[in-house]
DNA sequence: TATTGTTATACTCTATAACTATA
DNA sequence: TATAGTTATAGAGTATAACAATA
């Protein structure tokens, strides 16, 4: 447990990363928005996968997820085919193009990031990637409690109230 | 300098990190959106200023600023008076309503993030504190350098051109 | 002429709800 | 009846540009 002003410095710094975040992402192509380099570089590491899979990995709603992934199918940078096994489903696969474009990625941020962070020692960054993803671990299940609180609200199909049109 | 999967790795986190963002924004009050919780807080700590300083405190634009101010004063948390130095100014301040705001918003960060971060020691969250203030200061001055490079343009008022109108 | 702040417009990202198609 | 994914709509956040008032 951590004191109570350590925290209300941790809100602020959350608060405060978001800077951060746009300034890496003014480095990135005009048709490729950093929405679009995260579906590319989870693919990339985790390899074929479903929609659903995706959208849980990226801790936003399938219905987001779902036009972030067509932005990047438009260009030819992911493949997505039908699976076998369910056909509602769809697999999503980097393609040759979608590689080649994360590796022009790669180049620009760290090239971006070298510039920054020229002080930094490796160790340094280390640790700060070790306790962001320590960080993302400890929020992890919260998307998945909200959803189950919601579904409450099923229990009103089983009334024999008129639907609604 | 660190090497250049740890660059990856830490743009990767910092996509990421949004979801951390989103859960703890979801604790706020219905008219108390993220970015008022972050002008209240600034103005907290820092007392009483203009319009500009916040903006480049909270490194964003003063266009966004601006409204982000002008919804926290409708709801009576800050006041804005005329600067008399500088008649164009306004100098924001925060009313005893928006101390008692911060108050309960601080209770909630605090109560959210000690049930999330059970596991965390003091010295943990400290340590993830100081490496997101030092990645702001590493990253800080980039719109400051922004802004003078686009004011290249300037240039062109020396010139006898008609105005544009 | 330059600066402070406001407003209008556009773009990105997200969530909720309604919908289609499969299971 | 439930699940996978899509689309429509709404809301928050930001940037750029045009503008008003003052310096």
């Amino acid at each position: 447990m951590a004191a109570q002003s350590q925290y209300e410095e941790l809100a602020r710094q959350l608060s405060a990363i978001g800077a951060v975040k746009r300034e890496m992402g003014r480095i990135l192509p005009h048709d490729c928005p950093p929405a679009s380099a995260g579906v590319l570089t989870l693919l990339d590491r985790h390899g074929e996968m479903r929609m659903s899979q995706l959208a849980e990995l990226l801790a936003i709603d399938m219905s987001v997820t779902s036009r972030h992934v067509a932005h990047v199918a438009t260009r030819g940078w992911i493949e997505r085919k039908a699976d076998p096994a369910d056909k509602r489903s769809r697999l999503l696969r980097l393609t040759p193009s979608g590689k080649e474009l994360l590796q022009e990625l790669s180049e620009r941020y760290t090239q971006s990031l070298a510039r920054y962070l020229d002080d930094w020692s490796d160790a340094d960054v280390g640790r700060l990637n070790e306790l962001l993803a320590r960080l993302r671990t400890s929020f992890g299940d919260c998307r998945t409690r909200a959803h189950h609180d919601a579904d409450h609200d099923s229990r009103h199909d089983s009334t024999t109230r008129t639907p609604a049109r």
